[in-house]
DNA sequence: ACTATAGGTGTACGATGTACACTTGTCAAG
DNA sequence: CTTGACAAGTGTACATCGTACACCTATAGT
């Protein structure tokens, strides 16, 4: 056989596989973990072959973030504004806890072309709904930093990792006995485990008082 | 002289000049580039010196992280609660524009005590305004995830580094070109320049809309 | 005067991104 | 059928990073 076993064994590499795969990878082993010769490993591949397929960890960067981007409806022709809104703003925020290791980076890289369709849209929808330029901005501005600050928070706080759970109960210890001070972090610890808190309902929360502003500022327009 | 020349030199290490040295590099330099053995060179020591000071890079970073909120205003105690957040919401919004490393880390470690008394005071101001517990929860997290999501944004888009400017530039055309099919991205990026857009007056802007949602349901209930 | 200790040094190891030179498997043109 | 170009994968090598560990040295307390 001309084809040795290796070859005849795994798929040969591409562009997409190995997006794929990164993205996979982050995705479980966190941005920290994430590392050009793990990545090789997943793949059965030695390091430098992902260098045929991508320019380097850079790059490969970039074109992860706009799979992200890819995976975010865009707003929904068919309905008023403001449900387009909170669609796309809920599918962000999905998207962002499906694959957080992009949080930090939506905004600041390279932008694809998944980026510049989402961005279009969205601006396109608030247009369209008889924002005027100056407003639509506002409008984009202050959802967005909401979106993407609230995944931040939530991602953080969300903190426990599996096998960092002893240290971060000690931690936890550690804080609570120097919380004799401070009586409001004090209630905070307290009453949230037992409010039945869900980080899902506290998102649409704030959405909704962006939204309920914005529409006031609209009509008013 | 029983002293040497070095140590006449210089002055001694101690936890504090550590600190303070890592988050002026860290500022200038940005945490890509912040290294401890840039660290150490920056304070004229060998790179295995500063462990006398610090444990290690993480325990570092948290400490520099809880320096940045140290340098946060708590909100004023004689103002109503609305100005009182505003004040402390511009406060933060300027600490991390000056040491804009810090913006993805802010929640995410290890708690310090400026830290504490931070989130206690912000909490405390509402609750003595007469938010309910549930409300002020709620209060926190729009604002907060507002703060931190714009400070995100902010610093993506002055993304200029002095050094990339020509490759920032060559970016640019070529999105340009490829932005032909995206008619609301061609009207921002041609209508935003001439429009005189200030991000500090944009920031304010999403605060009040946000502020204006708060007080309203402050006073139904 | 002696000795414990705190602060600074030097060397070394494993991990990372990736440059560069190489093999090899495939296919088109002669 | 040969040849030779080319795309894909390999192997070695280097700079840079965090930091473990053993060592030196100057000062302070007895």
């Amino acid at each position: 056989m001309t084809t040795n076993q290796k070859i005849a064994t795994r798929k040969p590499l591409s562009s997409a596989r190995v997006l794929q795969a990164a993205v996979a990878l982050a995705d479980e082993a966190g941005l920290e973990a994430f590392s050009m010769r793990g990545l090789a490993q997943e793949l059965g591949v030695v390091p430098m072959a992902l260098y045929k397929h991508v320019a380097n960890k850079e790059q490969l960067l970039d074109r992860m973030v706009d799979i992200v981007f890819s995976e975010i409806e865009l707003p929904p022709g068919d309905l008023d504004w403001r449900s387009a809104m909170q669609r796309r703003a809920i599918s962000t925020r999905d998207a962002l806890k499906r694959h957080s290791w992009a949080i930090g980076m939506m905004e600041s890289r390279h932008p694809g072309p998944a980026n510049l369709r989402n961005h279009n849209a969205v601006m396109g929808c608030l247009r369209e709904a008889g924002f005027s330029f100056e407003l639509a901005i506002h409008a984009y501005s202050v959802q967005d930093a909401y979106i993407y600050g609230f995944a931040l928070q939530e991602n953080d706080l969300g903190f426990e990792t599996p096998d960092s759970a002893g240290e971060a109960a000690q931690r936890r210890a550690e804080t609570i006995g120097a919380l004799e001070n401070y009586p409001y972090l004090v209630e905070i610890v307290t009453k949230l485990p037992e409010s039945g808190y869900d980080s899902a309902v506290e998102f649409a929360w704030g959405l909704d008082l962006i939204l309920d502003g914005l529409d006031r500022l609209r009509r008013e327009a």
